[in-house]
DNA sequence: GACACTGGAGAGTGCCACTATCCATCATGG
DNA sequence: CCATGATGGATAGTGGCACTCTCCAGTGTC
Protein backbone atom coordinates (compact mmCIF):
# COMPACT_ATOMS: atom_id res chain seq x y z
CA UNK A 1 0.00 0.00 0.00
CA UNK A 2 1.19 3.57 -0.88
CA UNK A 3 1.08 6.74 1.89
CA UNK A 4 -2.00 8.43 0.83
CA UNK A 5 -3.60 4.55 1.40
CA UNK A 6 -1.74 4.21 4.31
CA UNK A 7 -3.19 7.80 5.04
CA UNK A 8 -6.91 7.05 4.14
CA UNK A 9 -7.02 3.40 6.09
CA UNK A 10 -5.63 5.09 9.02
CA UNK A 11 -7.42 8.62 8.76
CA UNK A 12 -3.68 10.24 9.36
CA UNK A 13 -2.82 12.99 6.63
CA UNK A 14 -0.47 12.29 4.69
CA UNK A 15 1.84 15.26 5.66
CA UNK A 16 1.75 13.90 8.80
CA UNK A 17 2.68 10.07 8.36
CA UNK A 18 6.07 11.91 6.88
CA UNK A 19 6.53 14.01 9.48
CA UNK A 20 6.21 9.96 11.88
CA UNK A 21 8.69 9.13 9.31
CA UNK A 22 11.36 11.84 9.68
CA UNK A 23 10.78 11.31 13.74
CA UNK A 24 11.44 8.07 13.48
CA UNK A 25 8.37 6.85 15.35
CA UNK A 26 7.39 5.17 12.19
CA UNK A 27 9.20 2.64 10.34
CA UNK A 28 10.16 3.45 6.87
CA UNK A 29 8.14 1.01 3.95
CA UNK A 30 9.74 -1.12 1.67
CA UNK A 31 11.20 0.65 -1.16
CA UNK A 32 9.60 -0.33 -4.23
CA UNK A 33 11.37 2.59 -6.44
CA UNK A 34 13.58 5.94 -6.13
CA UNK A 35 10.02 7.72 -5.26
CA UNK A 36 8.24 4.69 -3.59
CA UNK A 37 7.79 2.31 -1.31
CA UNK A 38 4.66 0.28 0.16
CA UNK A 39 3.36 -0.24 3.47
CA UNK A 40 1.65 -3.31 5.53
CA UNK A 41 -0.80 -3.55 8.31
CA UNK A 42 2.29 -3.58 10.75
CA UNK A 43 2.50 0.37 9.32
CA UNK A 44 -1.31 0.53 10.22
CA UNK A 45 -0.96 -0.86 13.67
CA UNK A 46 1.63 1.40 14.53
CA UNK A 47 0.22 4.69 13.09
CA UNK A 48 -2.93 3.42 15.35
CA UNK A 49 -0.01 2.65 18.38
CA UNK A 50 1.17 6.26 17.67
CA UNK A 51 -1.52 8.27 17.58
CA UNK A 52 -2.96 6.46 21.04
CA UNK A 53 0.06 7.77 22.48
CA UNK A 54 0.16 11.08 21.52
CA UNK A 55 -3.38 12.17 21.85
CA UNK A 56 -5.13 10.04 24.65
CA UNK A 57 -1.78 9.09 26.44
CA UNK A 58 0.04 12.66 26.12
CA UNK A 59 3.33 11.15 25.46
CA UNK A 60 5.60 13.87 23.35
CA UNK A 61 6.73 12.13 20.02
CA UNK A 62 10.49 11.97 21.11
CA UNK A 63 8.92 9.57 24.26
CA UNK A 64 7.13 7.45 21.53
CA UNK A 65 10.41 7.19 19.63
CA UNK A 66 11.89 5.73 22.67
CA UNK A 67 8.99 3.36 23.25
CA UNK A 68 8.73 2.06 19.71
CA UNK A 69 12.75 1.51 19.95
CA UNK A 70 12.36 -0.38 22.98
CA UNK A 71 9.50 -2.66 21.15
CA UNK A 72 11.44 -3.57 18.47
CA UNK A 73 14.62 -3.68 20.36
CA UNK A 74 15.23 -8.33 21.37
CA UNK A 75 12.81 -8.60 24.19
CA UNK A 76 14.86 -9.18 27.25
CA UNK A 77 13.94 -11.67 29.65
CA UNK A 78 10.80 -12.24 31.44
CA UNK A 79 12.30 -10.96 34.67
CA UNK A 80 13.88 -7.85 33.40
CA UNK A 81 11.02 -7.00 31.11
CA UNK A 82 8.95 -4.94 33.41
CA UNK A 83 12.22 -3.12 34.63
CA UNK A 84 13.19 -2.24 30.87
CA UNK A 85 9.67 -1.51 30.49
CA UNK A 86 9.47 1.01 33.06
CA UNK A 87 13.45 2.45 32.51
CA UNK A 88 12.05 2.91 28.65
CA UNK A 89 8.90 5.26 29.70
CA UNK A 90 10.07 6.80 32.37
CA UNK A 91 12.74 8.51 30.72
CA UNK A 92 16.37 10.23 31.72
CA UNK A 93 14.47 11.35 34.99
CA UNK A 94 16.60 12.79 37.83
CA UNK A 95 18.39 10.34 40.06
CA UNK A 96 17.50 11.80 43.06
CA UNK A 97 16.57 9.84 45.75
CA UNK A 98 12.61 8.94 47.08
CA UNK A 99 12.39 10.78 49.77
CA UNK A 100 11.79 9.59 53.69
CA UNK A 101 7.93 9.78 53.48
CA UNK A 102 7.95 6.99 50.10
CA UNK A 103 11.08 5.01 51.86
CA UNK A 104 9.28 5.01 55.39
CA UNK A 105 5.62 4.00 53.15
CA UNK A 106 7.66 1.64 51.26
CA UNK A 107 9.10 -0.36 54.39
CA UNK A 108 5.72 -0.52 55.97
CA UNK A 109 3.99 -2.27 53.11
CA UNK A 110 7.06 -4.58 53.42
CA UNK A 111 7.71 -4.11 49.29
CA UNK A 112 10.63 -5.48 47.70
CA UNK A 113 10.97 -2.72 45.52
CA UNK A 114 13.53 -0.77 43.83
CA UNK A 115 14.18 1.80 46.05
CA UNK A 116 16.80 3.97 44.11
CA UNK A 117 14.65 3.66 40.90
CA UNK A 118 13.06 6.24 38.50
CA UNK A 119 9.40 5.44 39.81
CA UNK A 120 10.42 5.72 43.76
CA UNK A 121 11.40 9.23 42.73
CA UNK A 122 8.44 10.02 40.69
CA UNK A 123 6.19 8.88 43.60
CA UNK A 124 8.06 10.77 46.07
CA UNK A 125 8.16 14.32 43.18
CA UNK A 126 4.35 13.55 43.80
CA UNK A 127 2.85 13.08 47.11
CA UNK A 128 5.10 16.47 47.75
CA UNK A 129 3.46 18.16 45.17
CA UNK A 130 0.55 17.23 46.60
CA UNK A 131 1.21 18.51 49.88
CA UNK A 132 2.38 21.44 48.48
CA UNK A 133 -1.16 22.20 47.32
CA UNK A 134 -2.53 21.29 50.32
CA UNK A 135 -3.66 17.47 50.04
CA UNK A 136 -4.11 15.57 53.17
CA UNK A 137 -2.30 13.03 52.27
CA UNK A 138 -1.21 11.47 55.45
CA UNK A 139 0.97 7.76 55.83
CA UNK A 140 -2.16 6.29 56.32
CA UNK A 141 -3.75 7.34 53.46
CA UNK A 142 -0.55 7.21 51.30
CA UNK A 143 -1.12 2.89 52.52
CA UNK A 144 -4.29 2.77 51.77
CA UNK A 145 -4.25 4.11 48.56
CA UNK A 146 -0.98 2.23 47.85
CA UNK A 147 -3.06 -1.52 48.87
CA UNK A 148 -5.83 -0.39 46.24
CA UNK A 149 -3.04 0.00 43.05
CA UNK A 150 -1.50 -3.23 44.22
CA UNK A 151 -4.68 -4.92 43.31
CA UNK A 152 -4.35 -2.86 39.91
CA UNK A 153 -0.87 -3.98 39.26
CA UNK A 154 -2.13 -7.19 40.62
CA UNK A 155 -3.97 -6.89 37.58
CA UNK A 156 -1.47 -5.93 34.94
CA UNK A 157 0.84 -8.87 36.07
CA UNK A 158 -1.53 -11.14 35.20
CA UNK A 159 -2.43 -9.45 31.55
CA UNK A 160 1.41 -9.71 30.85
CA UNK A 161 1.68 -12.85 31.82
CA UNK A 162 -1.04 -14.28 29.82
CA UNK A 163 1.21 -13.23 26.42
CA UNK A 164 2.04 -15.46 24.17
CA UNK A 165 6.01 -13.86 23.40
CA UNK A 166 8.06 -11.62 25.30
CA UNK A 167 7.71 -9.11 22.33
CA UNK A 168 3.83 -9.63 23.09
CA UNK A 169 4.10 -8.93 26.65
CA UNK A 170 6.01 -5.84 26.34
CA UNK A 171 3.85 -4.06 23.99
CA UNK A 172 1.23 -5.21 26.67
CA UNK A 173 2.82 -3.70 29.56
CA UNK A 174 3.81 -0.72 27.48
CA UNK A 175 0.68 0.01 26.26
CA UNK A 176 -1.07 -1.07 29.06
CA UNK A 177 0.54 1.12 31.12
CA UNK A 178 0.34 4.25 29.05
CA UNK A 179 -3.53 3.63 27.66
CA UNK A 180 -4.74 2.49 30.99
CA UNK A 181 -3.84 5.50 32.86
CA UNK A 182 -6.84 7.63 32.27
CA UNK A 183 -9.44 4.51 32.15
CA UNK A 184 -8.05 4.16 36.11
CA UNK A 185 -8.33 7.54 36.57
CA UNK A 186 -11.57 8.12 34.88
CA UNK A 187 -12.83 5.00 36.86
CA UNK A 188 -11.80 7.04 40.13
CA UNK A 189 -14.05 9.74 39.75
CA UNK A 190 -16.67 7.37 38.63
CA UNK A 191 -16.60 4.77 41.32
CA UNK A 192 -16.36 8.64 43.28
CA UNK A 193 -19.74 9.05 42.57
CA UNK A 194 -21.13 5.42 43.15
CA UNK A 195 -19.32 5.87 46.65
CA UNK A 196 -21.17 8.96 46.75
CA UNK A 197 -24.38 7.92 46.03
CA UNK A 198 -23.94 4.70 48.65
CA UNK A 199 -23.48 6.79 51.36
CA UNK A 200 -26.14 9.14 51.00
CA UNK B 1 2.85 42.84 51.39
CA UNK B 2 3.73 43.64 47.44
CA UNK B 3 3.76 42.35 44.75
CA UNK B 4 7.73 41.80 44.38
CA UNK B 5 7.91 40.30 48.10
CA UNK B 6 4.70 37.68 46.94
CA UNK B 7 7.21 36.84 44.07
CA UNK B 8 10.19 36.02 46.81
CA UNK B 9 7.70 34.16 48.97
CA UNK B 10 6.81 31.96 46.65
CA UNK B 11 9.55 31.86 43.95
CA UNK B 12 7.75 32.84 41.17
CA UNK B 13 8.54 36.21 38.99
CA UNK B 14 6.72 39.20 39.19
CA UNK B 15 6.04 39.01 35.59
CA UNK B 16 4.05 35.83 35.94
CA UNK B 17 2.30 36.73 39.19
CA UNK B 18 1.08 39.80 36.66
CA UNK B 19 0.03 37.28 34.13
CA UNK B 20 -1.61 35.52 36.62
CA UNK B 21 -4.03 38.42 37.70
CA UNK B 22 -4.31 38.94 33.92
CA UNK B 23 -5.79 35.56 33.62
CA UNK B 24 -7.91 35.97 37.34
CA UNK B 25 -6.34 33.05 38.43
CA UNK B 26 -4.63 35.04 41.10
CA UNK B 27 -6.97 37.29 43.41
CA UNK B 28 -6.37 41.17 43.02
CA UNK B 29 -4.85 42.45 46.11
CA UNK B 30 -6.43 45.19 48.16
CA UNK B 31 -5.35 48.47 46.33
CA UNK B 32 -3.09 51.00 49.24
CA UNK B 33 -3.29 53.39 46.18
CA UNK B 34 -3.08 53.81 42.57
CA UNK B 35 0.26 52.16 41.72
CA UNK B 36 0.01 49.56 44.64
CA UNK B 37 -1.68 46.73 46.77
CA UNK B 38 -1.24 44.65 49.17
CA UNK B 39 -1.08 41.18 49.52
CA UNK B 40 -1.56 38.41 52.33
CA UNK B 41 -1.30 35.12 53.22
CA UNK B 42 -4.10 33.89 50.93
CA UNK B 43 -2.14 34.93 47.88
CA UNK B 44 0.44 32.81 48.84
CA UNK B 45 -1.55 29.47 49.06
CA UNK B 46 -3.60 30.75 46.40
CA UNK B 47 -0.15 31.22 44.24
CA UNK B 48 1.16 27.65 45.42
CA UNK B 49 -1.95 26.20 43.91
CA UNK B 50 -2.05 27.70 41.25
CA UNK B 51 1.56 26.21 40.57
CA UNK B 52 0.84 22.80 41.85
CA UNK B 53 -2.46 22.23 39.45
CA UNK B 54 -0.36 23.96 36.17
CA UNK B 55 2.54 22.70 37.24
CA UNK B 56 2.66 19.10 38.41
CA UNK B 57 -1.64 18.62 37.51
CA UNK B 58 -1.03 19.65 34.34
CA UNK B 59 -4.24 22.01 34.13
CA UNK B 60 -4.21 24.94 31.44
CA UNK B 61 -4.35 28.11 33.18
CA UNK B 62 -7.81 28.41 31.86
CA UNK B 63 -8.82 25.41 33.70
CA UNK B 64 -7.45 26.68 36.89
CA UNK B 65 -9.72 29.96 36.37
CA UNK B 66 -12.66 27.83 36.52
CA UNK B 67 -11.44 25.65 39.32
CA UNK B 68 -10.70 28.78 41.43
CA UNK B 69 -13.56 30.54 40.67
CA UNK B 70 -15.68 27.17 42.03
CA UNK B 71 -13.72 27.44 45.40
CA UNK B 72 -14.73 30.85 45.88
CA UNK B 73 -18.44 30.67 45.15
CA UNK B 74 -20.40 29.38 48.16
CA UNK B 75 -20.30 25.95 48.73
CA UNK B 76 -22.82 23.57 47.18
CA UNK B 77 -24.78 20.77 49.89
CA UNK B 78 -22.42 18.20 50.62
CA UNK B 79 -24.39 15.85 48.58
CA UNK B 80 -24.28 18.87 45.39
CA UNK B 81 -21.18 18.81 46.15
CA UNK B 82 -19.01 16.02 44.02
CA UNK B 83 -21.33 16.65 41.16
CA UNK B 84 -20.37 20.41 40.95
CA UNK B 85 -16.45 19.44 41.68
CA UNK B 86 -16.55 17.14 39.34
CA UNK B 87 -18.52 19.50 36.17
CA UNK B 88 -15.90 22.38 37.01
CA UNK B 89 -12.81 19.82 36.61
CA UNK B 90 -14.32 18.05 33.58
CA UNK B 91 -14.64 21.14 31.76
CA UNK B 92 -17.54 21.19 28.89
CA UNK B 93 -16.67 18.16 27.75
CA UNK B 94 -18.55 16.30 24.74
CA UNK B 95 -22.66 15.26 25.84
CA UNK B 96 -21.84 12.02 24.34
CA UNK B 97 -23.21 9.03 25.74
CA UNK B 98 -20.57 6.10 27.74
CA UNK B 99 -21.25 3.84 25.46
CA UNK B 100 -22.11 0.09 25.42
CA UNK B 101 -19.32 -1.33 27.02
CA UNK B 102 -19.47 1.18 30.11
CA UNK B 103 -22.97 1.21 30.24
CA UNK B 104 -22.64 -3.07 30.66
CA UNK B 105 -19.80 -2.53 33.23
CA UNK B 106 -21.41 -0.35 35.59
CA UNK B 107 -24.88 -2.75 35.11
CA UNK B 108 -22.51 -5.28 36.51
CA UNK B 109 -21.13 -3.84 39.00
CA UNK B 110 -24.47 -2.50 40.67
CA UNK B 111 -22.72 1.58 40.65
CA UNK B 112 -25.49 4.23 41.27
CA UNK B 113 -23.58 6.61 38.46
CA UNK B 114 -24.81 9.33 36.34
CA UNK B 115 -24.70 7.30 33.28
CA UNK B 116 -24.70 10.43 31.27
CA UNK B 117 -22.58 12.63 32.88
CA UNK B 118 -19.00 13.49 31.75
CA UNK B 119 -16.64 11.14 33.37
CA UNK B 120 -18.66 7.75 32.40
CA UNK B 121 -18.31 9.74 28.93
CA UNK B 122 -14.70 9.99 29.30
CA UNK B 123 -14.64 6.65 30.63
CA UNK B 124 -15.90 4.54 27.39
CA UNK B 125 -13.41 7.31 25.32
CA UNK B 126 -10.53 6.35 27.37
CA UNK B 127 -11.54 2.54 27.23
CA UNK B 128 -11.87 2.91 23.32
CA UNK B 129 -8.89 4.27 23.05
CA UNK B 130 -6.70 1.47 25.14
CA UNK B 131 -8.85 -0.76 22.77
CA UNK B 132 -7.55 0.80 19.71
CA UNK B 133 -3.80 1.24 20.56
CA UNK B 134 -3.92 -2.96 21.50
CA UNK B 135 -4.57 -3.10 25.54
CA UNK B 136 -6.80 -6.89 25.69
CA UNK B 137 -9.19 -4.90 28.02
CA UNK B 138 -11.87 -7.66 28.88
CA UNK B 139 -14.98 -6.77 30.23
CA UNK B 140 -13.65 -9.32 33.45
CA UNK B 141 -10.67 -7.31 33.43
CA UNK B 142 -12.34 -3.67 33.63
CA UNK B 143 -14.33 -5.40 36.34
CA UNK B 144 -11.60 -5.99 38.19
CA UNK B 145 -9.73 -2.57 37.87
CA UNK B 146 -13.37 -1.05 38.58
CA UNK B 147 -12.79 -2.92 42.36
CA UNK B 148 -9.61 -1.79 42.98
CA UNK B 149 -10.20 2.11 42.40
CA UNK B 150 -13.47 1.90 43.91
CA UNK B 151 -11.03 1.22 47.28
CA UNK B 152 -9.68 4.17 46.48
CA UNK B 153 -12.72 6.39 45.66
CA UNK B 154 -13.86 5.21 49.11
CA UNK B 155 -10.54 6.74 50.57
CA UNK B 156 -11.51 10.07 48.51
CA UNK B 157 -14.60 9.83 50.28
CA UNK B 158 -13.59 9.78 53.76
CA UNK B 159 -10.87 12.57 53.04
CA UNK B 160 -13.44 15.15 52.16
CA UNK B 161 -16.37 13.99 54.36
CA UNK B 162 -13.46 14.11 57.20
CA UNK B 163 -13.14 18.07 56.20
CA UNK B 164 -14.37 20.75 58.99
CA UNK B 165 -16.06 23.13 56.18
CA UNK B 166 -18.38 22.37 53.11
CA UNK B 167 -15.88 25.22 51.75
CA UNK B 168 -12.83 22.88 52.67
CA UNK B 169 -14.47 20.03 51.39
CA UNK B 170 -14.73 21.51 47.72
CA UNK B 171 -10.97 22.29 48.40
CA UNK B 172 -10.17 18.53 49.02
CA UNK B 173 -11.88 17.17 46.22
CA UNK B 174 -10.75 19.32 43.70
CA UNK B 175 -7.26 19.20 44.44
CA UNK B 176 -7.23 15.70 45.78
CA UNK B 177 -8.85 14.87 42.35
CA UNK B 178 -6.02 16.51 40.48
CA UNK B 179 -3.07 16.39 42.52
CA UNK B 180 -3.50 12.60 43.59
CA UNK B 181 -3.96 11.45 40.46
CA UNK B 182 -0.34 11.43 39.73
CA UNK B 183 0.42 9.99 43.32
CA UNK B 184 -1.70 6.93 42.48
CA UNK B 185 0.28 6.57 39.02
CA UNK B 186 3.15 6.46 40.18
CA UNK B 187 2.00 3.94 43.18
CA UNK B 188 0.86 1.97 39.99
CA UNK B 189 4.25 1.48 38.66
CA UNK B 190 6.24 0.80 41.96
CA UNK B 191 3.15 -1.59 43.10
CA UNK B 192 3.62 -3.19 39.66
CA UNK B 193 7.68 -4.17 40.59
CA UNK B 194 6.69 -5.10 43.92
CA UNK B 195 3.95 -7.63 42.25
CA UNK B 196 6.95 -8.65 39.84
CA UNK B 197 9.47 -9.17 42.32
CA UNK B 198 6.70 -11.26 45.13
CA UNK B 199 6.41 -13.97 42.00
CA UNK B 200 9.63 -14.46 40.66
C1' DG C 1 4.51 13.94 -22.87
C1' DA C 2 1.09 15.94 -19.41
C1' DC C 3 -0.17 15.18 -14.85
C1' DA C 4 -0.58 13.39 -10.36
C1' DC C 5 1.89 11.32 -6.90
C1' DT C 6 6.10 10.10 -4.09
C1' DG C 7 9.90 10.74 -0.72
C1' DG C 8 12.70 14.27 1.27
C1' DA C 9 13.79 18.60 3.65
C1' DG C 10 13.10 23.33 5.32
C1' DA C 11 10.16 26.70 6.88
C1' DG C 12 5.76 28.28 8.65
C1' DT C 13 1.39 27.83 11.91
C1' DG C 14 -1.21 27.79 16.08
C1' DC C 15 -1.38 27.10 20.77
C1' DC C 16 0.19 28.02 25.33
C1' DA C 17 2.75 29.42 29.35
C1' DC C 18 5.30 32.51 30.23
C1' DT C 19 8.62 36.78 29.65
C1' DA C 20 10.13 41.24 28.26
C1' DT C 21 9.23 46.07 27.01
C1' DC C 22 7.08 50.35 27.59
C1' DC C 23 4.68 53.87 30.10
C1' DA C 24 2.26 56.90 33.37
C1' DT C 25 1.83 56.94 38.13
C1' DC C 26 3.03 57.20 42.80
C1' DA C 27 6.71 56.72 47.13
C1' DT C 28 10.67 57.95 49.09
C1' DG C 29 15.47 59.80 49.91
C1' DG C 30 18.68 63.29 49.73
C1' DC D 1 11.55 69.31 45.15
C1' DC D 2 13.12 66.47 42.14
C1' DA D 3 15.69 62.16 40.94
C1' DT D 4 15.24 57.27 41.50
C1' DG D 5 12.89 53.25 41.53
C1' DA D 6 8.94 50.25 42.24
C1' DT D 7 4.06 49.47 40.76
C1' DG D 8 0.04 48.36 37.92
C1' DG D 9 -1.44 48.06 33.27
C1' DA D 10 -1.22 46.95 28.49
C1' DT D 11 1.15 45.15 24.36
C1' DA D 12 4.20 42.42 22.18
C1' DG D 13 7.77 38.82 21.97
C1' DT D 14 9.86 33.94 23.18
C1' DG D 15 10.40 29.01 23.11
C1' DG D 16 8.67 24.46 22.81
C1' DC D 17 5.83 21.26 20.38
C1' DA D 18 2.90 18.90 17.10
C1' DC D 19 1.90 19.38 13.21
C1' DT D 20 1.26 21.63 8.36
C1' DC D 21 2.64 23.84 4.26
C1' DT D 22 5.69 24.66 0.40
C1' DC D 23 8.96 23.41 -2.67
C1' DC D 24 11.74 20.07 -5.28
C1' DA D 25 13.33 16.40 -8.48
C1' DG D 26 12.19 12.04 -9.68
C1' DT D 27 8.82 8.47 -11.13
C1' DG D 28 4.06 5.89 -12.66
C1' DT D 29 0.37 6.38 -15.35
C1' DC D 30 -2.66 7.68 -18.89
Amino acid sequence: MRISQLAERTGVPVHTLKYYLREGVLQPGTPTSRTSADYGEEHVERVRLVRALVEHGGVPVAGVRTIVEALEAPPPSRHELLGTAHCTLAGPGGDEGPGEVVADLLEGLGWRVWADGPFAAALGRAVEAARAAGAPLSEDVLRRYAEAMRAVAEVDLDLALAAGSPAEAMHRVVVGTVMVDPVLLALRRVAQEAASAERA
